[in-house]
DNA sequence: CAGGTTAGAATACGACTGTATCTCAAAGAG
DNA sequence: CTCTTTGAGATACAGTCGTATTCTAACCTG
């Protein structure tokens, strides 16, 4: 056995080059030449991790995903329910650079996934796990009842405000008193015990 | 004054091509030739009418926009409130083939947009004309306190709903579900008068 | 009918695409 | 040290891209 290196790695090296191509370019601007310079390689290094570029797309998906779910998983859901969600929310919101990258990364390929089965599995999987954890972690609070429909409001909400925060970065704060309002509508804060509005 | 034609149409008529062509296939088999080719014409004629690419796309995203008013303004918002809103708010989601096509084209519009300033600022001007109409129509209804945060956030709600049904087609009964329970706390039914939920 | 203007097809161009193949340096096994 | 396997860069290939240019046929004006 020769020379060897952590494929894995290389791999991981590879996709995070990638992602953050798309977020600074866009999809379209990502080839195997570009992935490979954004790396700082060349393009047959990458063809050694990826046979051929959907293979690597793929791949940047998985690790877009997993990078939202590890995201997720640091906010602090012993706070009050309403606040926690507020934060869960807010991770996936591109409010900063850091944000914006994974946003960009996580709608490019959700709206590529229309046309192509194997993104949009992995897209379905992904949703499905932080699916079933907001769900879970909302009946275990008590604050909704039918906890999934809640959980798919709270997620398509949250895309929904992401991606216009992408193109208009100028509304971001309109766009957050929206999610304020949503938020008291689905989860009331038990202090203020559902106010009238209608 | 040769041969003339009517420019307008035509430009149409490319368009119209270019989102079906969007739709069917997706925002990177765009190019001037397959769009030509889908418009039954040659891609001199495209460029006739198109000086540049960009300039084809823009155009092709305003007529994506006018028609999603158009399908708005149709229907009827003399329906109670709750109902009119769900009839709205379906309008723009992918249930049949042809909202499917619409979205897949809004959506894909959106998601360029993030990198091309002059499509994010059509979408601007599109979004902004919805959300002051909506906003406008549910003051007018009574139903709704803070009625522009309200808008933003059924906007940004059927936004998220569409792009998960546009890869999760097998879950739009689920999906569907999480509309109406979203509605109901946004928009209480009158019937309803907010039952306790926490 | 002749003349000029336009619609639209055809073609040309250099750049870039994904993928396949080739070459060479490096490093562990014997 | 030598051999052999591997990582990785370089290059080749056929195809597509956006755009510019050229050409032909159709039409309206005079």
């Amino acid at each position: 056995m020769p020379r060897t290196v952590d494929r894995d790695e290389q791999r991981r090296r590879v996709g995070t080059a990638l992602l953050r191509l798309v977020a600074e370019r866009g999809l379209d601007e990502v080839s195997v030449r570009t992935v490979a310079a954004a790396a700082g390689c060349s393009s047959g290094a990458v063809q050694k991790y990826f046979r051929t570029k959907e293979e690597m797309l793929a791949f940047a998906a998985e690790l877009a995903g997993e990078r939202v779910e590890r995201r997720m998983a640091g906010v602090d859901t012993a706070l009050p329910p309403r606040r926690a969600l507020r934060d869960l929310v807010l991770t996936t919101l591109p409010v900063d650079a850091e944000r914006r990258a994974e946003a960009v990364a996580q709608l490019a390929f959700a709206v590529h996934a229309a046309h192509h089965p194997r993104l949009a599995e992995i897209r379905r999987r992904i949703d499905r796990d932080i699916r079933h954890a907001l769900a879970a972690w909302l009946e275990s609070t008590g604050y909704a009842t039918g906890a999934v429909p809640v959980a798919d409001a709270v997620i398509a909400l949250s895309d929904g405000l992401a991606l216009r925060m992408l193109y208009s970065p100028g509304e971001q704060a309109r766009l957050l008193a929206a999610l304020d309002r949503a938020l008291d509508d689905l989860i009331p804060d038990p202090g203020t015990d559902r106010p009238p509005r209608a």
